[in-house]
RNA sequence: GGUCCAGUAGCUCAGUUGGAUAGAGCAACAGCCUUCUAAGCUGUAGGUGCCAGGUUCGAGCCCUGGCUGGAUCACCA
């Protein structure tokens, strides 16, 4: 909190001597809100300008003599402000290098610079990601759902929330009986043993097959004569797998032993993947564990009036008077629906852990469902119901247009993790940099800058939006990719190693007088917008402005490289701030990267 | 058809919530490695911000109406 504290201070500041400058020059009470500061733009001298337009109603005045004028007062009566200047409605503001010194010494070294510690009374945040189906692997789609879900939940808790990260499996539902049938009738018997395929892909090829025989048998009756509708209602293997849903609800022996094997093989699957990608749960939720109590909220429902009955037994909430649709909770076989275990699981959850907040990571396309599901808990009078927060996402596309699972066009997970990591090998072969280091280390490194170049892709595309995933710019290690910001702090893990190596000693404190070149300021004040960007990140869930604020941050720095000499430096003082800059900066890029998902290396 | 979302450089994306001359990367072209990592840096070129109105000192951002694309409106999840 002190950081948090200390680089908003500034502005807290300024604002309040505006305020003062306004009601001592036009004896008016300026409104806050309308106080804008902002950051200077590069080409003028400044640090932070006011916009004075909203002011001019009050002083009766142009732009400029308004800007003027309060610019008069807040240098007079302003410690910070050491200069001040006026162009058009826009007065900027010099701060004091003893400010910006202070600032330096103050945080320079913090490895947690920018992020809030968990305090006592911390809002207690939930967060749902990942949430796959025991009936096919994980694909590019799940990948963004997991990612932007780890990354929310690292940013809150950098924003001093308690989170809790959690998954909820699909493990039952009428899709899981098409794989298992599919499985029975054409498998065989077998298994990832026998045929050496990962469990997830083994049960997912049973639910394509599922999928291809249906679609001959609605062919068949359809040339047959039947009406499309009806054969697709009607066609014996969706006869079958809705029998054994129901078999399966009645606890079924056999039907529960083939579903505890076949889950239990996609779960082997999923772990590796969870793995490779660096992702971990608190609690995992089953769907199969939550449906019931779901049910038997809904029969409460039903009870209390809040619901309703129809003549074939299915139950239903309406939700006319919202200006929706009725909705079935229960179908007339008595089995449960999507909605239904969601209504268990949310419930479970408020009870398990008394959250304050509850943000579910899932497509757009379920737009409507989450709509639905806060109304149908408010109907069956759950006040927590507004605490549920259905973070939205785009879909990702491919080039040649949606993915679909059912048709083979999907980009698998492990496949394009492992193909990261092949191209990683070969750049890094190419480049040959890593020669010093031990197979091991290489290999670590490898996956550090594999996985980054994926995570930032994925992250650095606003949430909201839809994106497209073009398999070559995927693997491309340059420009505003994450190998780029991975660099940029390997470079200067390097100039530490070599200051070691060369008996330089490393600074701890700059003088109050000292003077920035311009290059240098302008990395300085990046580093010190990191802690209004992680509080913004959380503010809005947005991984993406992380991603964009640190890749910022690496192009600074590289120039600042490039241009201005370290460890060759010969005078001292400027010699101590840069490595206090880049031991500042390494720090932010780690933090930042580290809020990402994101691992950096010590050299590539 | 109803509802919701999006449309910014050839392509992929930013744009600090209404502020100054709309920015990056990729692709193209031209430069920079006997000096701390060239996965880097510099430059050139590339724009009627989907269209038409409106709100105001000021609109890529807000409002209205169109156009285009997507999602959704299941006894699927």
């Amino acid at each position: 909190m002190q950081e948090i504290l200390y680089t908003m201070n500034i502005e807290i500041q300024l604002k309040e001597a505006i305020i003062e400058a306004v009601q001592h020059l036009y004896k008016q009470a300026a409104n806050e809100k309308a106080i804008q500061i902002q950051d200077t733009r590069k080409e003028f001298a400044g640090d932070f300008t006011i916009v004075v337009f909203p002011f001019l109603k009050m002083s009766k005045k142009s732009a400029e003599a308004t800007a003027q004028e309060i610019g008069e007062y807040v240098l007079e009566n302003t410690k910070e402000v050491e200069a001040f200047n006026v162009i058009k409605g826009f007065l900027n503001l010099s701060i004091g290098n003893e400010y910006w010194v202070d600032f330096m010494n103050q945080n320079f070294g913090n490895e947690d610079f920018g992020i809030v510690a968990e305090s006592g009374d911390a809002e207690k945040v939930m967060v749902e990601f990942s949430s796959p189906n025991t009936n096919k692997p994980l694909h590019l789609g799940h990948i963004r759902n997991i990612l932007l879900g780890d990354a929310v939940a690292r940013i809150l808790k950098a924003n001093g929330k308690k989170v809790y990260s959690v998954n909820l499996v699909n493990d039952r539902g009428i899709h899981i009986c098409k794989s298992m049938l599919a499985w029975q009738k054409w498998g065989n018997g077998a298994t990832p043993e026998s045929t050496g395929q990962k469990g997830d892909k083994l049960v997912g090829d049973y639910y394509i097959k599922f999928d291809q025989e249906y679609k001959k048998e609605i062919a068949g009756l359809v040339a047959a004569g039947t009406d499309e509708k009806l054969a697709k209602d009607q066609a014996p293997l969706l006869v079958e797998a809705r029998e054994m849903l129901l078999e399966w609800e009645a606890g079924n022996e056999e039907v529960r032993k083939l579903w505890a094997t076949m889950n239990g093989w996609v779960y082997e699957g999923f772990d590796k993947t969870y793995e490779k990608m660096g992702i971990d749960f608190d609690k995992i939720y089953y769907e199969s564990d939550t449906y019931t109590l779901g049910k038997e909220l809904v029969l409460e429902g039903l009870n209390t009036g809040a619901l309703h009955k129809k003549e074939d037994g299915s139950i239903w909430a309406d939700l006319t008077s919202n200006g929706l649709d009725e909705k079935i909770l229960l179908r007339s076989d008595g089995t449960s629906v999507y909605m239904t275990q969601d209504v268990g699981t949310a419930h479970q959850r408020f009870s398990d852990f008394h959250i304050d907040k509850h943000i579910y990571v899932v497509g757009n396309e379920q737009n409507y469902h989450f709509q639905v599901l806060k109304l149908v808990l408010k109907k069956l009078g759950f006040d927590w119901a507004d605490a549920i927060y259905h973070l939205s996402y785009g879909m990702v596309e491919l080039p040649s247009g949606k993915m679909k699972s059912r048709e083979g066009t999907v980009v698998d997970a492990d496949d394009l993790i492992d193909e990261m990591l092949r191209t990683a090998r070969e750049i890094s072969k190419e480049q040959g940099k890593l020669e010093n280091f031990s197979k091991e280390e290489v290999t670590e490194i490898l996956r550090k800058i594999s996985l980054g170049a994926l995570k930032f892709f994925i992250l650095k595309v606003d949430p909201k939006k839809s994106m497209t995933f073009i398999p070559e710019d995927s693997i491309d290690f340059n420009g505003n990719t994450g190998p780029f910001v991975q660099y940029s702090y390997a470079r200067i893990q390097s100039i530490f190693r070599k200051a070691k190596e060369k008996d330089i000693e490393i600074p701890t404190g700059l003088m109050a007088d000292f003077n920035f070149d311009e290059k240098e300021m302008q990395l300085l004040k990046m580093n010190f917008s990191f802690p209004a960007t992680v509080h913004e990140a959380g503010k809005n869930l947005s991984p993406a402005l992380i991603a964009n604020y640190v890749y910022e941050l690496a192009r600074e720095y590289n120039q600042f490289y490039h241009e201005l000499p370290i460890l060759i430096e010969e005078d001292k003082a400027k010699r101590d701030l840069r490595l206090m800059l880049s031991e500042f900066t390494g720090n932010t890029i780690k933090s930042a990267m580290g809020l990402l998902g994101i691992e950096v290396p010590p050299a590539m």
